[in-house]
RNA sequence: GCCGGAGUGGCGGAACUGGCAGACGCUGGGGACUUAAAAUCCCCUGGCCCCGUGGGGCCGUGUGGGUUCGAGCCCCACCUCCGGCACCA
C-alpha cells in the first residue's frame, strides 16, 4: 500500500459502517452461548440533530460496548427514541399560531429521529439497530396502555382530586418531582400555581418502603444517587398521637391527629398548628369572635402561590383559631393556632409545636408570644425559657416530663412513645416524603390514558382488545388547550365499555416519564404484537449489567423506572424488580461562555448561550444529503470525547485539544500506511530469548495490554488513551531501532486492538490492511503475560530520612542487605549520610529503601 | 441551614492499597526540513537557587495542625468551589 498523509476519513468510516452492518456484527443474541451484558444508554429526545453531548455520551457506551464484545460477551447495546414532549407539540403550535401551517408532531417527530439516527450512524456507534423503538409510535405506546390498565385494576392507578401543580407555560399539570423551588422544571421563571383537580395518579407510596430499601443492593450505583434518592423518598419513623379537641362542638371531630418524630418532646408542647388548607382550620374558628378574622388570614394565604409561600425568606406568619386541645400527657390546654409553615401534604396536616427544642416552633413562638417549655436539658446546664435565642433540637436529659424526668432524651424517644401507645392516645409508624406519582398532563403529544368516563359507571378502563386508543389526526393547534378536547374523531362512538352507552374518552395524556420508565424491557422484544416482551427474554437479559446516563435523572426518571420494574413483576409479566445493576452518570460537554458582567467560565454547551460546537463540523453531512464533508471524522472526534477528561466529569471543549486527537489519528495512520510490509508478518506468539530494546518494548506492550484492559473496565477511557499513546511512541522507536520485525508487527497488532473500541473505522482499516480477512471486533482481546511482565533489573529509589537522594539499579527481587550496600555507596547517598548514624533502614522491596539517620 | 463531592503546573488532567508528584494531551519556547510558509518531525516547559552544563540544593498537591521512617492519599479544624435538598414536624 502507498505511504499516506492523512486518514481519508470521509471514505473509510462510512465503508466500515456499512460492513459491520451488513455483518450484523452489533446484533445481540448471536451468541447464545456467551455471558449477556446488557449495556444500556439513556435514549435521547429527537430534537432535530445530534449534539455534543450526545457524542459524548455514546462515545463512551460505544467503547465498552465494543471491548465487552471483544472479550466475549453477547452484549446488547440498543438505541431507541423518548419521542414523546412538549418540544415538538410547541413547534406544531408555533407553527399554527405564527405562520398559519399545520404541522403534525408525528411525522415532524419521525423527521428528527431520522436525522439524528443517521448522525449516530455516521458516529460509527455500535447500537444494535434492529431492535430500534420510538415511544410516540403506538405499536410502542399501546403497552403503556396496557400497563396502566392492568395498574388500574389492582388499584396501583387511581383518578382523585387533589391540589395539584399547574404549570401555565406548560399549560399542564406536573408532578411533584417537575416542580423545583416552586418553578416548573421546564420554566426556571414561570411560577407554577395550585390548583384542585380531578387527575390519574400512580400509587407509588405502595413502593416507597421497597423503593427505600433494594437501594442498599444497589453496589454499583454511585452513592450520591442513592442518597438523593432515600432524601426524596424521605422515610422517617414517628408517632401518631391525638390531641383531644377541648370545648367541643357538635360535628367537630373528638381529635387532632399529630405526627411527630420526636415523642420525647410531648410534654413541652405549648401549642398546635394547622396546615391553613385543612378543612378544620376553617371549622374550628367557625362562630367564634375570631371567626372573620381567621377567615381573611386563610383565604390570604390560599391566594399565595406555592413559591411565595415556600421562599426563602420564609417568614412565619399564623393566627390563633380562639380554640384549644388538650395535651392527652399532662392535661395541658394548648391554643390552636393556623400558620403558613405547616404543609398539607405532609404528615396529617397538622403539628405539635414545641418552641423549646424546635426552632420553627420557637421563631413562631416568639413572634406571637407563646410561651416555652423546657423538657430537654443539655448535660450540664439550665436553658431558661425566656433568655433562649434559638431552639434546643440536640439531645439531653428530660425534665418537666413526668414520671420521665431525669431520663436521656435519646431514650425518652423510644419510652415516651411506649407510653403513648400503652394508653391508647396514639400509634408509631413511618411517614414518607414521596407522594403519589400524577401522570395526567391536559397535553396532545403523549400517550392518551386508555379510559372512558360514563355517566353511570364513571371511569371504564378501554377493554384491551381496542387498543391501542390513538391519537387523532385531526386536531387544531392554533387554540389554547388540549387538542384532544376539539378532536372529533378521537370522541366520536365512545361508549361505556360497560353499560354501552355514550360516553366520553378521556383526554389527558400520560406524563412521558412513563414511556422511559419500562422501554429497555421493550428493546428485548421491540416487534411482538401480542404482548410487551417475552417473559423469556426479560429473564436472560434482565437486569441491565450496566447504565450509563446523566445525574439530572438521579431522581425522577431512575425512580419512575425502579417503580415500574417492581410494578411488572407484581403484573406477573417479569421477574427482576431492580432494573439497573450498575450506574455511570457521566459529566457534560463544556465550553466557555463570557457572561455579561464580563465574566468568563467554562459552562454548559446550551443553544441559548450559543456556545456550541455542532459535531457535523467533523463529521459532515453527506450521510444526510448534504454536501460537506466533516474536518476530521468520527474517529477523531471520538478520541477527543474521551482522552480530555474522566467520564464522569466534566469535559470542557477545546478547538486545540480536538486538532490534537486528530494530528494522533493520522499520525497513527501515517505510521502504518509507511511501513506495511515490515508490519504484516504474521509470526505471533513465541518471543523468546529477547535482549535491550526488544525485551523492552516487549514488555511495553504487554503492560500495555495490563493497564488498558483494567482501564476501560473501570471508566478509565482517557487513561486508556493516554496508556495507547505511550505504547504508539514506543512502536515507533522500536520500528526504528528493535532488531525483530516479527516483534514490531505484533506489538502493532496489539495497539490496534487495543484502540479499536475507541478508533473503530481506524483500527479496522488498518487491521485488514495488515492482512486481516475478519474485522478486528472477531478477534479475541489479548492477555498480558505475566513473563514478559517480569523484568530482571529494577530502579530502586533511595532516600535519607524521607527524601530522594538517589535511585540505584537492582537485580529483581533482591534483598534488603544486598540494596543497602548498593544504595550506601551511590555518590549523593554517601554524602547525605556522612557523619550521621543510621538509627532505622525501612524496605521496600524493588522499590525503595529509606536510611533513618541522625 | 442540612447532606454529598471536589480543590494538584499556564490549562484539561495522571499517580494501584501511604512509597520517584505532575503520566498523556493542550498551550508556550527552541531547533530540523523548506527559497518561504503550511504540514510534519525532534528537544525543552512547576517555582526559586547553586556550580563544572552534567548534576546538586531548597520549596511545592486550597489553609493550619497531627499521625508516620515516609502523606496529594489517613486524622482534626478551617477556607473556597460545584451538586442536591430545603419550613417534611
Amino acid at each position: 500500500m502507498p505511504p499516506e498523509q492523512f486518514f481519508p476519513h470521509a471514505e473509510i468510516e462510512p465503508k466500515w459502517q456499512r460492513r459491520w452492518e451488513d455483518e450484523g456484527l452489533h446484533r445481540a443474541g448471536a451468541h447464545p452461548d456467551r455471558p449477556k451484558f446488557y449495556l444500556l444508554e439513556m435514549f435521547p429526545y429527537p430534537s432535530g440533530h445530534m449534539h455534543m453531548g450526545h457524542v459524548r455520551n455514546y462515545s463512551i457506551g460505544d467503547a465498552l460496548a465494543r471491548f465487552l464484545r471483544m472479550r466475549g460477551h453477547d452484549v446488547l447495546y440498543p438505541m431507541g427514541f423518548d419521542a414523546f414532549g412538549l418540544p415538538a407539540e410547541n413547534a406544531a403550535i408555533k407553527a399554527a399560531k405564527e405562520e398559519g401551517k399545520s404541522l403534525n408532531p408525528a411525522p415532524f417527530t419521525e423527521g428528527c429521529i431520522a436525522s439524528i439516527t443517521a448522525d449516530l450512524k455516521r458516529m460509527g456507534f455500535s447500537h444494535d439497530w434492529t431492535r430500534e423503538l420510538a415511544t410516540c409510535r403506538p405499536e410502542y405506546y399501546r403497552w403503556n396502555q396496557v400497563i396502566f390498565l392492568r395498574m388500574l385494576e389492582r388499584g396501583l392507578a387511581e383518578r382523585r382530586s387533589a391540589a395539584v401543580n399547574w404549570c401555565p407555560e406548560c399549560q399542564t399539570v406536573l408532578a411533584n418531582e417537575q416542580v423545583h423551588d416552586g418553578k416548573c422544571w421546564r420554566h426556571t421563571e414561570t411560577d407554577v400555581e395550585l390548583r384542585q383537580l380531578d387527575q390519574w395518579f400512580l400509587k407509588i407510596t405502595d413502593y416507597a418502603e421497597e423503593l427505600l430499601s433494594e437501594l442498599d443492593s444497589l453496589d454499583g450505583w454511585p452513592e450520591h444517587v442513592k442518597l438523593m434518592q432515600r432524601n426524596w423518598i424521605g422515610k422517617s419513623h414517628g408517632t401518631l398521637v391525638r390531641f383531644p379537641l377541648a370545648d367541643r362542638r357538635p360535628g367537630e371531630p373528638e381529635h387532632i391527629e399529630i405526627f411527630t418524630t420526636r415523642p420525647d418532646t410531648l410534654f413541652g408542647v405549648t401549642f398546635m398548628v394547622i396546615a391553613p388548607e385543612h378543612p378544620l382550620a376553617h371549622r374550628l374558628a367557625r362562630g367564634t369572635e375570631r371567626e372573620a378574622e381567621v377567615r381573611s388570614f386563610l383565604n390570604r394565604v390560599a391566594a399565595q402561590d406555592r413559591s411565595v409561600r415556600t421562599a426563602e425568606d420564609r417568614e412565619k406568619e399564623g393566627i390563633a383559631l380562639g380554640r384549644e386541645a388538650i395535651n392527652p400527657l399532662n392535661g395541658d390546654r394548648v391554643p390552636i393556632f393556623a400558620a403558613n409553615f405547616v404543609l398539607m401534604e405532609y404528615g396529617t396536616g397538622c403539628i405539635m409545636a414545641v418552641p423549646a427544642h424546635d426552632q420553627r416552633d420557637f421563631e413562631f413562638a416568639k413572634k406571637y408570644d407563646v410561651p416555652i417549655r423546657v423538657v430537654i436539658q443539655p448535660e450540664g446546664e439550665t436553658l431558661d425559657p425566656a433568655a433562649m435565642t434559638c431552639a434546643h433540637v440536640d439531645p439531653g436529659v428530660q425534665v418537666n416530663s413526668g414520671a420521665f424526668d431525669g431520663m436521656p432524651s435519646t431514650e425518652g424517644i423510644e419510652r415516651i412513645a411506649d407510653h403513648v401507645v400503652e394508653q391508647g392516645l396514639g400509634k408509631k409508624t413511618v411517614q414518607f416524603k414521596l407522594r403519589d406519582w400524577l401522570i395526567s398532563r391536559q397535553r396532545y403529544w403523549g400517550t392518551p390514558i386508555p379510559v372512558i368516563h360514563c355517566d353511570d359507571c364513571g371511569p371504564v378502563g378501554v377493554p384491551e382488545h381496542q387498543l391501542p386508543v390513538r391519537l387523532p389526526e385531526d386536531v387544531d393547534f392554533a387554540h389554547d388547550g388540549n387538542p384532544l378536547e376539539s378532536s372529533r374523531s378521537f370522541q366520536e362512538g365512545a361508549a361505556c365499555p360497560r353499560c354501552g352507552r355514550a360516553a366520553r374518552r378521556e383526554t389527558d395524556t400520560m406524563d412521558t416519564f412513563i414511556d422511559s420508565s419500562w422501554y429497555f424491557h421493550r428493546y428485548l422484544d421491540p416487534g411482538n404484537a401480542g404482548r410487551p416482551f417475552d417473559p423469556a427474554l426479560e429473564e436472560r437479559w434482565l437486569p441491565v449489567d450496566q447504565y450509563i446516563g446523566g445525574v439530572e435523572h438521579a431522581i425522577m426518571h431512575l425512580l419512575y423506572a425502579r417503580f415500574f420494574t417492581k410494578v411488572i413483576c407484581d403484573l406477573g409479566l417479569a421477574t427482576h424488580r431492580e432494573p439497573f445493576k450498575r450506574l455511570f452518570t457521566q459529566g457534560m460537554v463544556c465550553m466557555e461562555h463570557t457572561f455579561a458582567d464580563g465574566t468568563t467560565r467554562s459552562v454548559k454547551m446550551s443553544k441559548s448561550l450559543g456556545n456550541t460546537v455542532d459535531p457535523r463540523i467533523h463529521i459532515g453531512n453527506r450521510h444526510l444529503g448534504g454536501s460537506t464533508e466533516g474536518k476530521t471524522g468520527a474517529d477523531a472526534l471520538r478520541l477527543f470525547m474521551l482522552s480530555d477528561s474522566p467520564p464522569d466529569s466534566q469535559l470542557d471543549w477545546s478547538d486545540e485539544g480536538m486538532d490534537g486527537a486528530s494530528r494522533f489519528v493520522h499520525r497513527v495512520w501515517r505510521f502504518f500506511t509507511q511501513r506495511a510490509d515490515r508490519l504484516s508478518g504474521r509470526s505471533g506468539a513465541g518471543f523468546e530469548n529477547l535482549t535491550g530494546d526488544d525485551l523492552n518494548f516487549h514488555r511495553e506492550v504487554h503492560a500495555a495490554i495490563q493497564g488498558v484492559t483494567q482501564d476501560y473496565g473501570r471508566f478509565g477511557f482517557n487513561t486508556a488513551i493516554a496508556k495507547g499513546r505511550q505504547l504508539f511512541r514506543a512502536l515507533e522507536m522500536h520500528a526504528e531501532r528493535g532488531a525483530s520485525a516479527a516483534l514490531t508487527a505484533h506489538g502493532a497488532r496489539i495497539f490496534l486492538v487495543l484502540m479499536a473500541p475507541i478508533m473503530p473505522h481506524l483500527c479496522d482499516e488498518l487491521w485488514e490492511r495488515l492482512g486481516h480477512a475478519e474485522s478486528i471486533f472477531t478477534t479475541p482481546w489479548p492477555e498480558a503475560d505475566p513473563s514478559a511482565l517480569a523484568v530482571d533489573e529494577v530502579t530502586v529509589v533511595v532516600q535519607v530520612l524521607g527524601k530522594l537522594r538517589g535511585r540505584v539499579t537492582v537485580p529483581a527481587g533482591s534483598d534488603q542487605a544486598a540494596v543497602e550496600a548498593v544504595a550506601r555507596a551511590e555518590g549523593n547517598v554517601a554524602k547525605h549520610l556522612e557523619g550521621k548514624t543510621v538509627r532505622k533502614v525501612v524496605f521496600v522491596p524493588d522499590k525503595m529503601i529509606n536510611f533513618v539517620a541522625s
